[in-house]
DNA sequence: CGCTCTGATACCCCGCGGGTATCGCGCCGT
DNA sequence: ACGGCGCGATACCCGCGGGGTATCAGAGCG
């Protein structure tokens, strides 16, 4: 018997277009590391079979992935999609295992177990109602409430951690997942109270984002911070309590007044883009349990 | 030494929520054929192998996929989870792979290539338009036409062999891509021109959908034809000899009246949906070609 | 000019992915 | 009832390749 027929279609990709996920993680390693030693020491493997990983992986897809020159490494065009693209595919792998897991750990009795991603804070009042409408519901599934740090909620998303999320645009992006708008609200500026600036009954952007005494804070992204003027801060509270001893000023959605201490003073923003509230799940997700949630969110 | 610091968060994931392509391409196999032996011999492969990957992928999930009966398997509530997830991994996987190469084959000396997946003679025009103008663009990359089948530019979009699509409301999804919308058409109804109804201004859906004379033709979806009466057909060119010969009647685009014979005839649908023909791409893409592209398609 | 830091090479080994042969078992037929 | 059959699971073996250690090679740099 020769070797068959292959009329498939889906099997056709002659190993050429096949890539397996250790593979990409390692390429991943590398392409964030921009260093060999590092990455392989992050993946918790010597640096020499890391090496021929890379390599085999440009023989087999035919193309040069990294530049390797004096002191590290720089990516190629093509290691630059491949880093795009390739994040995405190992996210879409793990998310398989972690849903097919969580689907298959209800079936020991329990009920299905939906993991709703919220950023630590925000939609307070929303989610309250959300969780307790969903609650009366027939088919109601057991939600599990998922702290997640700045912005990370789409990647949580991608990667299966979280089933759905309550983003906010302009700051997250929905590109990629399905998503419904649920509340859209202005912004205010939260100050000291006793700044000069609080008693007033509204302000501009360009009024808060420039004020020499309240240089703007800088929030840790991925654990380090942005250069420039203003305290480093990585979490809500700190932001809370620099405000209240008179030292920053930040731009919040309106229903931050849920959070705001005595000494804090909130005044609307004129001109700041409206923050609209949406729930988003992935494209092809086919949750039952998820789609009465989101029916429960667009009614409330 | 033992086993590192670990502080990473990206590769936390204890090897428990790892899963790799090829087990995923083993079970979509036995998840598709319901059957180990003919899934074994599709992947190429014998078939304890394949038994032993799936026991040991369940294991490692820690989650009954398959249900072993008498004659066969069949899916569980994680298995069926896993099915749809499973086959958007191991597409964003060869995804990855094709899109690397592609954009490391235009490395050498060639331009870019862009992959464009249009629906064989759909929008022919406005394709023509868009390809004419696009060409003047300054940054043009070279646009291949990729020819699909019915309806599977999403597919073709997800696993990396097209950049960009054509599609065409609310025949297909949009579902997680990125998109903008180009021209829309309203519908009409194509008739054997020699068809009492031929000569009527307009017409209704229910008026042609229902014609005893006149049965709908049954499109091959995935080789095989769904049962029903009316002609089993597998592409556009069959239809339109079995409309000449006044054997059925089909409902189509306005822009389809571009390859209308003369013993067809074309009657306006007054209640037909309108058809909406997007540009789409993957969401995360990007290619500055591609945007240039969009970008041009938009100002049509 | 040697030291250092980088990635690449050489070489080895064992684990695992894949093969063949066979089993266990439920379903048929007569 | 019993033997044949169809199916997935098990047992066992082998060879490749992924991973290890030791070392090389070249480019900066003091």
């Amino acid at each position: 018997m020769d070797h068959q027929d292959r009329q498939d279609s889906q099997d056709r990709q002659d190993r050429q277009d096949t890539v397996e996920v250790r593979e990409l993680r390692y390429f991943l390693a590398v392409a964030e590391e921009l260093h060999f030693g590092r990455a392989a020491e992050r993946l918790g493997m010597a640096q020499p079979p890391l090496s021929r990983a890379i390599q085999q992986l440009e023989r087999r897809l035919g193309v040069l992935l990294l530049v390797r020159n004096r002191r590290g490494v720089a990516l190629t065009e093509a290691g630059e999609v491949l880093r795009h693209e390739g994040r995405v595919a190992v996210d879409a792998a793990t998310a398989a295992a972690r849903r097919a897991r969580r689907a298959g750990a209800g079936n020991d009795g329990s009920r299905t177990r939906l993991v709703l991603a919220v950023k630590a804070g925000d939609s307070h009042d929303l989610l309250r109602r959300l969780l307790g409408a969903y609650a009366a519901e027939a088919d109601a599934a057991e939600v599990e409430i998922l702290p997640s740090g700045t912005c990370e909620q789409g990647e949580m998303l991608r990667d299966g951690r979280a089933d759905a999320a309550l983003l906010h645009t302009p700051f997250n992006s929905l590109a990629g997942f399905d998503s419904e708008a649920l509340v859209t609200e202005g912004q205010i500026a939260v100050l000291p109270a006793r700044h000069p600036l609080a008693t007033r009954p509204h302000l501009t952007l360009a009024e808060v984002s420039d004020l020499p005494d309240l240089p703007l804070a800088r929030w840790a992204r991925d654990g380090v911070h942005p250069p420039g003027p203003g305290p480093a801060i990585t979490d809500q509270t700190q932001l809370a309590q620099l405000i209240a001893l008179g030292r920053t000023v930040a731009v919040y959605p309106d229903s931050a007044r849920a959070w705001l201490w005595t000494e804090h003073a909130a005044v609307p923003l004129t001109d700041a883009p409206p923050v609209v509230t949406h729930i988003a799940w992935p494209a092809h997700s086919r949750l039952l349990a998820l789609a009465a949630l989101v029916r429960t969110a667009t009614r409330l």
